[in-house]
DNA sequence: GTGAAAGCGCTAACAA
DNA sequence: TTGTTAGCGCTTTCAC
């Protein structure tokens, strides 16, 4: 490649000093028209493309969001960072799972960039949540956006205290950092009591892990409408990770060994859901004939299922904007105090609880 | 925010040179161990976030990817940069579009990022295709990736005289750009060619709009079967942007209005067949029963359509990896030629055609 | 193995 | 309205 023109080169051909160069392009109507005019024709001949990292340098600022997460595509198909590993034949992909949580956040970042006028970066960690990685990615943003449970909260505290950060859906903020997150609990309580008003339902057995404060909260939502309607609690241990089929499939199994299948499966995720039926599909067990399952999130994937799932859904872009949105707030006039946003989730009736299909929640 | 440590600060407490300091990131098996371990701590006490706007003009490098395309989920919702306007009801979006196939590039553009140890930096054309805002990208990358249409082709070579610069999906590239491509021509013959072999029909319209390279080369492939089978050329206009649905029912209404509907509508895109599908649909015209209907492009939303979409699937991440791959090769050992690949594409027989639902290409 | 010093290309006072 | 002059924080020879 060619050496890049300076405003150096550009001010020699347009016969003026560099700061006017500068000055052309950051308050063009406070130039001299015939200046400006010498100013742009010379630098659309040279090809002129003003350095962004010379201006991040001078300035302070990069104008770009980053939003750092953990190649969860890539990592769920095996490939490794510098292997060779090629992609399987894509055309025969698992559709189902996409889009994926995290894309539709993203696009939902991308999009108040946009309107904002910040660029997007976007940044994977390579290593288990190496801080090396974020750090790569937190030196060139003026703000960032991590997804929850990719990065230790020590390391996040470290650069929020140079440049504003946002977890991504984390329920309750106790860090310091800015925050949005949806009603889990409100969610979850509203989706028992359909299972339990609607459809008579009595033993719910509850699906999903511990320790992660967002499934807690579904977890509350769910186990304050059972109190509430005076039925008992009941739980299902998560699988681990990577190994949700067979952890399905052999619970399934226990359940109908013990005789003890329960009427309905509300689990904390649409991924969990869907494994769940594919697991009681394979047992040769009616959904919902015989038991109901629910999810959580909203993904494409519970609309493709059949039966449909019944969910609910998450505002996954608007979670990403909100983000994105806090950020660059902060970037404008930086606050004292954390931030934090909580947004709503609406309860999708779909087939897999008992529901007839209906036109508008079905192929939409 | 406080003011952010540089590498003056770290090389004082640690009391090396900032050279030794810069020198431990990059070189770190080159410094003694007792001054690494005193520069990482000294790092490490202070938080340091090395600057990657100082890095990169010191360097010369970003370690940046571009991607640059054209907002398109914002603008289809009528959102407007820096207007306040919301965004609908997310829960009630049309989930069927998604992903779009942008999306899907840009996974394929970010996961070889990824792999590659590069960060991706996304934007989005604010005006129509404005060039202000591609410079505002191009400055801050090493590499730059564009959708094609998006920026004028006089834009991208005078930026490609300084970075490399590669378009997506264009098929015959004549600017000198690189490019990757996929197998426009030989998937839509084989199309072609299976209602005609398989199905035996012999009224087959071409569904797609002109001059634009890739519909062209679908429409070659079209037209080489059809001449081929000995078969008559049969093309409908298509729709002006942004009118598809309104567009499609009063072609359908044309249609039946002078009872001559064809027995095939090959589409150009699957966004095209869908269309036509929800009109004939509309107009009480069954589908593959009275008319078969093709698209092309593979996206999830030709799944989740009953009857299921028979279509040609583009290898849409796999374009993002390849695209992304010939710049971090250019950038790394910059040739003299533009680097072109074309990727093979695969035939999805589906339901849309009048074949029958098989499982392997159903849900999946 | 480590330090000194010279930029990288631009912005932002401040002068003129 | 335009020019001068300092840096911005880091990498990179080149000495030591």
């Amino acid at each position: 490649m060619a050496k890049r023109p300076t405003v150096y080169d550009v001010a020699a051909r347009a016969g003026v000093s560099i700061a006017t160069v500068s000055f052309t392009f950051s308050q063009p109507h406070k130039v001299r028209p015939a200046t400006r005019e010498a100013v742009e024709e010379a630098a659309r001949a040279l090809g002129y493309l003003p350095s962004a990292s010379a201006r991040g340098l001078a300035s302070g600022k990069t104008g770009a969001i980053g939003l750092f997460s953990f190649a969860y595509y890539a990592r769920e198909r095996g490939l490794q960072p510098d292997s060779q590993t090629p992609f399987g034949d894509e055309a025969n992909e698992d559709f189902r799972m996409f889009p994926l949580y995290h894309d539709e956040v993203q696009r939902g970042v991308q999009v108040e960039c946009w309107r904002r006028g910040y660029v997007l970066m976007v940044g994977d960690a390579k290593g288990a949540a190496g801080e090396a990685d974020l750090a790569g990615i937190a030196g060139r943003v003026d703000g960032l956006a991590v997804f929850p449970n990719t990065v230790p909260d020590d390391v996040l505290m470290r650069i929020s205290r140079r440049i504003p950060v946002v977890e991504l859906s984390i329920p309750i903020n106790n860090t310091g950092l800015h925050g949005v997150s949806v009603d889990n609990e409100g969610g979850m309580a509203e989706l028992t009591g359909h299972l339990v008003e609607v459809h008579g339902l009595r033993d719910i057995a509850f699906v999903g892990p511990k320790g992660f404060p967002d499934k807690e909260h579904r977890f509350s939502g769910y186990a304050g409408a059972m109190v509430a309607a005076g039925l008992p609690l009941r739980t299902v241990d998560t699988a681990p990770i990577g190994h949700l089929a067979d952890f399905a499939a052999s619970t399934v199994a226990e359940f109908v060994a013990a005789g003890k299948l329960p009427q309905a499966l509300v689990c904390s995720t649409d991924e969990e859901a869907l494994a769940y039926m594919d697991a009681l599909a394979a047992a040769g067990i009616d959904v919902p004939g015989q038991i109901a399952v629910t999810g959580f999130d909203g993904l494409v994937a519970g609309l493709v299922n059949r039966p449909s799932l019944t969910t609910v859904r998450q505002p996954l872009v608007e979670l990403g904007r909100a983000g994105a949105s806090i950020l660059i707030d902060q970037v404008a006039k930086p606050g004292k105090g954390a931030v934090t946003r909580q947004l709503p989730v609406k309860l999708m009736i779909r087939e897999s609880c008992g529901c007839q299909a209906q036109p508008g929640n079905q192929v939409r």
